[in-house]
Formats: structure tokens, C-alpha cells, sequence
RNA sequence: CGGGAUGUAGCGCAGCUUGGUAGCGCACCUCGCUUGGGACGAGGGGGUCGCACGUUCAAAUCGUGUCAUCCCGACCA
């Protein structure tokens, strides 16, 4: 390709609307564009990473055994009902009508349509194991898209759906899943971690994430990963042991104290000069619309996701101060929030760290009161709540617990029955029973995937993509065009490289030496030759955009250097 | 959904307080000059100032509404 033929514009600012490192290069380097919030024009260059992302996908996919498809984007409400996700997706869920007035949506994702696909075809326990992927754009109507490509609401993903006839046949899959998901993460050149998760509004029990490990702050996950054993953990699924702490309060006597504008736990622990692992604190939640009391060791947080797959409710959140109110008045007290206590007749959950308090303070649903040397009532529903902090020890091994940033960019889930017995899909097995298929699933966030190689691979000037998804692998500078000796070595390379399969980028803009670097540093070619001053001397100088490397070669030396990369990464 | 901010040329911004022919830098086109890290000079093209309504002789500017975009929050007793 030549480069004044390239359709591209770069920039020389970033845009003032992006936020995250992969968004402002992607746009100044002229990858994608914004149509509207969450929806991005994928431009030629980008079109180019995707592709590469999509063929190490599918030679990867075929190779562990799977089928690519193509299923349909728009869906209609019927097939949502059976598997009563029309109700509890939510408003993710991109809901429309057509001139019917028939209820459709927009694919978030495909459990329904190949559960529906799956239940006219495969009969009999002889059509499986079978494993059905596409590559597709999905719409998921994001809360709050943000983070450029990180989190669009339009996107593209490659989402694969296993059949089996039993739970030994998925737990195979899986493994070949997680697997193959290693194999294509690694030929991608990126450093991915699999990690434990919550399988969220899929549904299922099992399921591990992809992260691409990145500093805190540039991760959409908090990601826990044990430096000297292979445990790794989301944060909303981690578990940990915790430190050593003082759990007994080692008051003498119960009694109820005045603790005046002890909103806070922290005000309340330096009131009363005790530490916070001695108080009990008690958190009300609305879970599907009912109240619930929650207790945890008040030095320690509530993990949500965890609150709700105890509770198994679809939805929580803290309940409101008037909601508050209300259920303190429906049980006699009149209590602000901050004096809450547990309750007899409300639902009560509890944290594992509950159970170790001795002697401890807890509100007692009075306004500026609460009861030292208190002991724990009765509580049915004990289970791990807790959000893993960092500094927390490994559960498996006992050191301590580094946190880290994480962008998911695969997920791999064990359904089991979920979607084939509320669908009704099922097949004969060799006894002639009707059984519903085992089912797994296994997404890869393709328009993520490479949004976050550009999270982990760049410097100041711009993208480093690795060589195995770079829109091109190298750039051919001629630094002045009108110097008939470099263009002539500048085009010759050209040639050669394009005749043994590299993909290159003749420079020939009429532009200067600088635009040109800039630009390539920009773009990200993984190599850049410059026919330039020494080019009389017969030689160019071949620049590694990973490494910052610079060498003045031969030609040949050059061309062949890139060749033999080329040639490894098996483009 | 709550809070904050911003909408003026492809990108980045000024102008708005105090209403009076819409500007700057980059990008783009032409010519010259230059050619190793985003040169320079000259000349040019491109915008119903997000949209609607209102106030006014006159609105980018003032008022009301609306839409869009971005950020923060929706985390705890």
C-alpha cells in the first residue's frame, strides 16, 4: 500500500472527549471514528487489526474443533420470553418494533438464537459434542458507554456455544476452551491471565475471564493474581484469608451507650477509641425490591455481586435513607441510617466475618445509640460477602495478595441446562431419554481485544502494536523524495518485501522526513526502514517500534530481518 | 438515574460579560521554497455558531425549552 493512497487522517492533537490511552491514540492515529456515544466507524487501519484478531480467532477455533456461523443481529421478543431474559435483561437489552408493531432486539449476545438453532438440528446424542461459533457485532445499550472501544455499546465479538450430552463432556470443552483462549491471547502477543469470575447475567456456575493485565488505573477490573501460586481472581468473585486482627471488642458488660453524630463507622470507632473490626455494621439493601439486612465485620465492604448470587436476586442496591426509615418505623424504632441493627422479622444475611465477633458494637435502631458487649443473634444465612482488599493473603497459599487493573477480553462460562431446559431443547440419548443439552459458552471481545493491545502496548508517540496484529507490518520511508537513489532502494524494498508476504507501506507522501516519523511512531508499524542519508553508502536504517532499536544495515539485511519475523509469527 | 461541564469548519480552540458583516492554529487546495523528528512565505476553499421558540430594528452573544457529547457518582450506615 502505498501511503498517499492510505485512507487516513492523523491528527496532531489528541481529541478533547477521550479519556483512556486506546481511545485518544486509536482516534489521533486515524483508527476509528466516533459516529455517536459508544458507536465507532471502524477505518480501514482498524478494519485491518480487527481482521487479524478474527483469522488467529478462527484458525484457532477450527483447529480446536469448532464451526463458525452466522446468526442473526435482530431477534425477536418470543424467543427472549422462553428463556425469561426479556424480562430480567434489563435495559441493556436494545429493545425496538418493527412496522408490525412486533417486539424485536438487538443481539447483546446469542444463547437464545443457538439454543433455538441447536433445538431443530441436533436430535440425537450422536450430533454432539458440537461447538458453534460467529464473529459478530453485538449492541449491548450501555448505562454509561465510556473508554472508547473498552466499553461501546456496538461492538464485535466472537461468541462460541458447546452441546454436550453430560457434564463430563462440557468439563472436556471447557478445558479445550481454555486452551485454545490461551493459545489465540498469546499469538495476539498479548500477556493475559485467566482468572476466576461471576458468571453475571449469562447465567451458569462455572466461568473464568481473559484479562490483559494493566496497571490500576487504565483497567476497567480489579484483578487479584497470587505471584506465588496460580491463583487469580476478579475482584467481584476473589476470596482471601484475612490478616490476624482483634475481632473481640472486650467490653465487660452489655449496655447501651449515647454515641451522638456517629454516622460513620470510622466516627463511630473514634468515639468509642476501639477499632473497626470490632463493630458490627449493618447494611439495608432493596433485592428485588424487598428489603434485606446485611451484616459484615465493619472494617471489611460488601461485594455486590457476591450479595446478590447468595441472595439470588437479580437486582440489589443500598436502600435509600427514607427507605430506611419506613422499614424502621413498620418495626417499631425510629432510627437514621448509621444506627442500624439487626432486626428479628427482616430478612437477614451475614458475612463469614460475622461469625468471629465477640463482645462487639452494634447499633440497636436508635438515633445516637448503640450497644457495646453485644453478642451475635441468631442468623440463618451465613456467606462469603466480602470484598477482597489488597494486602489480603492468598486463600491458597497465604501470601499476600497483589491487586492489579484488568481488561477482559475473553470469557469462557458452563451453562449446563439454564438455556436448554427453559427452552425446551433436547435430544435422545442411547437409552431413548429425553435429556436437555449441556451447554457451555465462550466469548472473545474482538474490537476490545485490540483496544486493549493498544492499552498495553504504547510509549508517548504512540501505538506499538504486536507484529501479529499490526494493520501492517512495516513502513518504507524514502526520507526525500526527490532523491532519486533513496526512492529507487525505498521501492525496491517495497517490491521485495510484498513479493515475500509482508505486508508494507510505501511512505511516498511528498512530505518531510519529520511528518513521516511521526506518523510511523504514530501508527504503530512494528518496523520502519528509512532510506535516507546513507543511502548513497548503499544502506538503510531499520527501526524496531517495540524496542525503540535503530540499526544501520544493507538493504537486503533489512528486508530479510523482516522477512524471518514475518515468517515466525506464521502471517 | 443524580451531579458537573461542553456544543462555533475535519481536529484543537477564541469570540459571548457589554447584541451590530464569524475568527485563530492545525488539516485541506494552488504556487514558491525546503527535505532526518509534525518547516517557511504568498494566495485560496470550507461553518444556517447543536436544534426550536422567544426578546430585539438586529442574536453565536440575552431568555426559555430541547437534543447531543464528555466527566464524576450511583460505595456501604
Amino acid at each position: 500500500m502505498k501511503m498517499s493512497k492510505l485512507f487516513i487522517q492523523t491528527l496532531r492533537e489528541f481529541p478533547s472527549d477521550a479519556e483512556v490511552i486506546s481511545h485518544k491514540m486509536l482516534i489521533r492515529a486515524g483508527y476509528i471514528r466516533k459516529l455517536s456515544s459508544g458507536i465507532y466507524s471502524y477505518l480501514p487501519l482498524m478494519r485491518r487489526v480487527l481482521k487479524k484478531i478474527e483469522t488467529i480467532v478462527r484458525e484457532e477455533m477450527d483447529a480446536a474443533g469448532a464451526q463458525e456461523l452466522l446468526m442473526p443481529f435482530v431477534q425477536p421478543r418470543e424467543l427472549w420470553e422462553e428463556s425469561g431474559r426479556w424480562e430480567v435483561y434489563g435495559k441493556e437489552l436494545m429493545r425496538l418494533k418493527d412496522r408490525h408493531n412486533h417486539e424485536m432486539c438487538l443481539g447483546p449476545t446469542h444463547e437464545e438464537v443457538i439454543t433455538a438453532v441447536a433445538r431443530d438440528s441436533i436430535k440425537s446424542y450422536k450430533q454432539m459434542p458440537v461447538n458453534l461459533y460467529q464473529i459478530q457485532s453485538k449492541f449491548r445499550d450501555e448505562v454509561r458507554p465510556r473508554y472508547g472501544l473498552l466499553r461501546g455499546r456496538e461492538f464485535i465479538m466472537k461468541d462460541a456455544y458447546s452441546f454436550d450430552v453430560d457434564q463430563a463432556g462440557l468439563d472436556r470443552e471447557y478445558q479445550n476452551m481454555a486452551k485454545t483462549y490461551t493459545k489465540i491471547f498469546e499469538r495476539c502477543g498479548l500477556e493475559t491471565k485467566m482468572v476466576q469470575s461471576d458468571s453475571g447475567a449469562i447465567g451458569g456456575s462455572v466461568s473464568h475471564e481473559f484479562m490483559v493485565i494493566t496497571d490500576q488505573d487504565s483497567g476497567e477490573n480489579d484483578v487479584f493474581y497470587c505471584n506465588s501460586c496460580d491463583y487469580a481472581a476478579n475482584s467481584n468473585h476473589a476470596v482471601s484469608k484475612l490478616p490476624e486482627v482483634n475481632t473481640d471488642g472486650g467490653f465487660i458488660e452489655t449496655k447501651i451507650v449515647d454515641t451522638p453524630n456517629t454516622k460513620t463507622i470510622e466516627e463511630l470507632a473514634r468515639f468509642l477509641n476501639i477499632q473497626p473490626s470490632v463493630i458490627l455494621k449493618t447494611l439495608v439493601y432493596i433485592a428485588d425490591k424487598e428489603p434485606v439486612l446485611v451484616l459484615i465485620r465493619a472494617d471489611k465492604s460488601i461485594e455486590e455481586t457476591k450479595l446478590m448470587n447468595a441472595l439470588g436476586v437479580n437486582e440489589i442496591r443500598i436502600a435509600s435513607a427514607e427507605e430506611i426509615k419506613e422499614l424502621m418505623r413498620k418495626h417499631g424504632f425510629d432510627a437514621e441510617p448509621g444506627f442500624i441493627g439487626p432486626i428479628t422479622g427482616v430478612r437477614t444475611i451475614a458475612d463469614e466475618t460475622v461469625r468471629g465477633l465477640k463482645n462487639f458494637v452494634a447499633g440497636i435502631n436508635q438515633t445516637d445509640k448503640h450497644m457495646t458487649g453485644a453478642s451475635l443473634p441468631e442468623i440463618n444465612h451465613y456467606a462469603d460477602l466480602r470484598l477482597v482488599q489488597a494486602g489480603e493473603l492468598c486463600p491458597q497459599c497465604g501470601k499476600p495478595l497483589p491487586i492489579t487493573g484488568g481488561i477482559e477480553v475473553g470469557n469462557i462460562f458452563k451453562l449446563g441446562t439454564k438455556y436448554s431446559k427453559s427452552m425446551n431443547a433436547v435430544f435422545l440419548d442411547e437409552n431413548s431419554q429425553s435429556k436437555p443439552y449441556v451447554m457451555g459458552c465462550y466469548g472473545i471481545g474482538i474490537s476490545r481485544t485490540a483496544a486493549a493491545a493498544v492499552e498495553a502496548c504504547h510509549d508517548e508517540n504512540g501505538i506499538k502494536w504486536p507484529l501479529a496484529i499490526a494493520p501492517y507490518h512495516a513502513v518504507i520511508v524514502p526520507v526525500n523524495i526527490q532523491d532519486a537513489v533513496q526512492t529507487e532502494i525505498a521501492e525496491k524494498l517495497y517490491k521485495e518485501l510484498q513479493d515475500a508476504g509482508v505486508e508494507a507501506v510505501l511512505d511516498d507522501r511528498v512530505e518531510r522526513a519529520g511528518v513521516k516519523f511521526k506518523d510511523a511512531d504514530l501508527i504503530g508499524f512494528p518496523f520502519r526502514i528509512t532510506a535516507g542519508k546513507t543511502a548513497a553508502d548503499g544502506l538503510v536504517e531499520l527501526k524496531t517500534r517495540s524496542t525503540g532499536e535503530v540499526e544501520t544495515v544493507t538493504p537486503e539485511e533489512a528486508s530479510s530481518r523482516i522477512i524471518k519475523n514475518c515468517k515466525r509469527q506464521g502471517t
